[in-house]
DNA sequence: CGCTTTTGACCCGCGC
DNA sequence: GCGCGGGTCAAAAGCG
């Protein structure tokens, strides 16, 4: 047997080198932007029951596993339409309302956005960033902060509102620049704008359906944050692939 | 033939 | 120090 395949050596000493490099990616985990989608369960059955929100962008599952206290597993994708690029996912349906994906964006994509579907379709998208443990919540009681974006997980939030604040937030700047840093510096005076919106559309949605957000206490630690440009790059792609939703559902009307 | 998806194993970080 | 949970990578299989 002089031969064995992977033995435990080599397979340390393989991971041994990405050990590092994950390493060092687990440690800084860069800006995380939360969203809440709404899924109809017309559309959620078109997706292959599983279907993740397809954006602008490609992506590719490279991983799934389920996560404690939900019932559903999470996926984590990266992203395919770049080599270069880093931008991840993870998708996973809340565990109250399976309706629901809740959608962490990792990262952001090095390149400019490889296309832009109209913004016509039939999912609620709630942002919601997330501050990365660098940032580290500065007070768990975000709930009693007045000042949140109010992220009550799988609210119903104002389907209407939801959307259309989405879409008039984003502006046609479909800069095709690779310019993150300077792109975040203007788009961050921008989504605090958008969270100033959030906050107060936020607050009275969370006063109408005080219910949700209590059973979406996992949700109460996400509050406000300087989004990057992560953020508005979702933003700008926000409207969700029209590949995946050919057909113009109307908006949620509940 | 190429790409995507699926499953298993391994490693790291955090909490107790 | 140990255990648990989460996250990522790699290999194989399936589909377009």
């Amino acid at each position: 047997m002089g031969d064995s395949p992977p033995t435990k050596t080599d397979l340390v000493s393989s991971q041994e080198a990405r050990t590092d490099a994950q390493a060092c990616k687990k440690r800084k985990v860069a800006q995380k932007t939360v969203v809440t989608v709404k899924i109809e369960t017309s559309s959620a059955g078109k997706q292959k029951g599983e279907g993740p929100p397809s954006d602008s962008w490609s992506w590719r599952k490279y991983g799934q596993k389920p996560i404690k206290g939900s019932p559903y597993p999470r996926g984590y994708y990266k992203c395919s339409t770049s080599k270069g690029c880093s931008a991840k996912k993870q998708v996973e349906r809340c565990r109250t309302d399976p309706s629901m994906l809740i959608i962490t964006y990792t990262s952001e994509h090095n390149h400019p956005d490889p296309d832009h579907p109209n913004p016509s379709t039939t999912t609620t998208i709630t942002l919601h960033s997330v501050p990365t443990s660098e940032e580290g919540a500065p007070t768990t009681d975000s709930t009693k902060e007045p000042t949140k974006v109010a992220a009550p997980a799988c609210e119903e939030e104002d389907t209407a509102a939801g959307d259309g604040y989405l879409q008039s937030q984003s502006p046609p700047k479909c800069s095709e620049e690779d310019v993150p840093a300077d792109l975040a510096t203007t788009e961050a005076d921008k989504i605090d704008h958008l969270l100033n919106t959030l906050s107060e559309e936020g607050t009275e949605n969370s006063s109408v359906e005080p219910t949700k957000s209590t059973e979406d206490d996992i949700f109460d630690e996400l509050e406000e944050l300087p989004v990057s440009s992560s953020f508005t790059g979702w933003v700008r792609s926000s409207s969700f692939d029209d590949r995946v939703l050919p057909l113009p559902i109307p908006l949620l009307d509940y």
